[in-house]
DNA sequence: CTGTATGCAAACATTTTGCATAAGC
DNA sequence: GCTTATGCAAAATGTTTGCATACAG
């Protein structure tokens, strides 16, 4: 699980060090498309479906972070190693990172008192931070 | 957060009927097409975008439990009350309902270390049952 | 040179919406 | 009858894919 058969070699493009310095310079998760309007406001031009296909790698290569938004699309962020959750802020969208031994010890536990094996969780936890009103 | 003027007052319809029906005779989760399905398999039809309608409408009203799927697609199912969390086979569906008091506690805790207030949480776990086989 | 990565446009899958018609109350 | 609910098809969304071309190694 810690490492995968480089299928491909992985080529050193301008396009896909666009995407990985942007990523490496927010904090922020960002949807594909609003990494490629980044990249384009920035003057890097980059195809959108290069972008979806660079972020997924990124994602498999463990380089970013990737989860679902409620609403439904994709979102990346560049994220430190490990098995982590996040807290967000639905205002503003600031992040905190949570490393949750806690709950991933619950999680296993509770997964193996139901037989279930080979099991995963999706935690993500959404508040109003103490900078955002109301 | 526990009623809310009913804009429309809802009316009792043959469609909305079979889906409250068929939700109710199931355990699983089920997406909108399945439940489309479902129903024409039934001889009892219902268009697709009605049976989209209703089940938005149903988890409003808080009859059924809506939940994203990580492939991205939405999926409902009859619920009891009260916030839990769900144990979901990821080969056969089967579905095991958990009420993670031990992870509310913890999840509340951290969210106030953090500042945050007003916080909620999604957390589903994803594994293989005991019934099925790799 | 060889073969992967890109860009574009078309394909896709899921969900939403506009509008005429059916039907609940 | 007045108005909401339905069905259909079209539109909207977000993402993936086929294919010719560009370019990294």
């Amino acid at each position: 699980m810690t490492s995968q058969t480089p299928a491909t070699p992985v080529r050193d493009t301008r396009q896909r060090r666009a995407v990985r310095e942007l990523m490496a310079s927010t904090d922020a998760f960002r949807t594909a498309q609003q990494v490629h309007d980044d990249l384009r406001a920035a003057g890097e031009s980059v195809g959108l479906a290069t972008v979806y296909r660079t972020l997924q790698s990124l994602a498999e290569a463990g380089e970013v972070d990737a989860l679902r938004q409620p609403e439904g699309e994709m979102a990346y962020r560049r994220c430190s190693d490990g098995h982590h959750h996040h807290l967000i802020c639905r205002n503003c969208g600031r992040t905190v990172e949570i490393s949750a031994t806690e709950v991933e010890r619950w999680a296993e536990r509770v997964a193996s008192q139901h037989g279930f094996r080979d099991a995963g969780h999706e935690l993500e936890m959404f508040g109003l931070c103490d900078r955002c009103p109301d």
